[in-house]
DNA sequence: GGGATGCTTCGACTACGATCGAAGTATGAA
DNA sequence: TTCATACTTCGATCGTAGTCGAAGCATCCC
């Protein structure tokens, strides 16, 4: 009896509607205040504010003072794969909040999750980095191959200031509407940042899907074949 | 807003303390009675009842009726995957319900996780399979290998009785104290029960610990060497 | 300074869910 | 049949957590 890590915590914290809105409004990776949060989650401030100081308190929330705004986010990487795990559980026991509607084609094509591309796109990544050698399963986790190396650089990834992080640069996460790997960790979130910069893809306001534009698309398909 | 699977639910199911309970002892792969469940959770029998059907209705259990009795156990493998998930990030947060007890150890030497071997030994098994490429990481999930076909047959298992069922035969699962990967899915079930019907090994009574006995530890040792 | 805006704290209300006693159903034993 | 065990259902109670209004800080702008 009562072995084991105290899972009621966290699925408590989880498993108040208006902190999950919270949360699964976080995993569009952008940092928001309090305000939008409360909107999000259809509360008051105030109601937010003693959420969001919970959910601090437990470990997954981080919050950053910016003038009179404090953005709130995922705590850490963890967080968020934990986060998608759940969904990917929930979507496979049909637990969905809607009918699909039209947005959810754009979310399964691609999308954020928290930091780095997940959906059909990150899948098609993932399994086309594996396919090259550009990372390769090593053991329990995933690493960069020298190969795989040169080749982010190429790319204009500072691949000197992700090895300094103490945060894994590849580890792997679950897609919940493709019921696949895909890659996360510092150079997933470079990666994904790398396509908005070049303008090859644009965030959705206040939605995770992320829409490629023509050029970007072509781009993608000739560094990532199939 | 109001994207994606509801995480909330499955959040709440977990997040009840005396639910959360039963969950951990289910974890011990064992069907339950009701009774028996009860006692774990430390609340009368009629509050089990409504907890039990709670959580049946949202597909984390079943139940058998034999006889008079009810045994409970997790719906699929998924469920167990998903806790022991959850399991590992509670207790990367530091959220024990114990100080480490004299208990402890034991769990982290070899214990059942649902229906496979987990702990110390079971990434053990793992790490030894994967490099005598008994078993290989194909894409996103597990395969066996022609000589790990052969070998698990040598050893008494049925394969051809594991590929009927549509479960997958390997599968990887992730190791709250190891915090590593190791062998689940139907082979994973099965290798455990050969251990325990050779008598290498046996399940401590209300406990997930699982205790090798002197032979057993050879045996295994030879069988999956470091 | 004065007046927004963003957020937290306090206090009170409310509702939902966990809990258990008591009664009801089902299975098994004698 | 009768009694015992295993469990469910019903009904009532009770606590707690979510909720929001009002007030209190803090920061920024003019």
């Amino acid at each position: 009896m009562k072995e084991g890590p105290d899972i009621a915590l966290i699925g408590s914290l989880i498993g108040d509607p208006a902190r999950a809105n919270m949360l699964t409004a976080l995993m569009a990776g952008r940092a928001l205040t309090a305000t939008e949060l409360a909107t999000h989650a259809g509360i008051t401030l105030q109601t937010a504010s003693s959420h969001l100081s919970k959910l601090e308190a437990g470990g997954l929330l981080t919050q950053r003072k910016q003038g009179r705004h404090r953005y709130f986010q995922l705590a850490e990487d963890e967080v968020g794969l934990m986060l998608e795990n759940l969904m990917g559980f929930a979507a496979s026991r049909g637990m969905n909040r809607h009918r699909p509607g039209p947005k959810d084609p754009a979310l399964r094509k691609a999308r954020v999750c928290y930091n780095h591309l997940a959906g059909d796109y990150g899948v098609r990544m993932y399994d086309s980095l594996i396919a090259e050698k550009q990372i390769e399963v090593k053991g329990d986790d995933l690493a960069l191959t020298p190969a795989g190396q040169s080749r982010i650089e190429a790319l204009g990834i500072d691949y000197a200031a992700l090895k300094k992080s103490r945060r894994p640069i590849c580890r792997t996460c679950l897609d919940w509407s493709e019921r696949r790997s895909h890659l996360a960790g510092s150079l997933g979130e470079a990666l994904l940042t790398l396509f908005i910069d070049k303008g090859w893809a644009k965030r959705e306001a206040n939605s995770r899907a992320i829409r490629f534009t023509a050029n970007g698309d072509k781009a993608f398909s000739e560094l990532f074949p199939q």
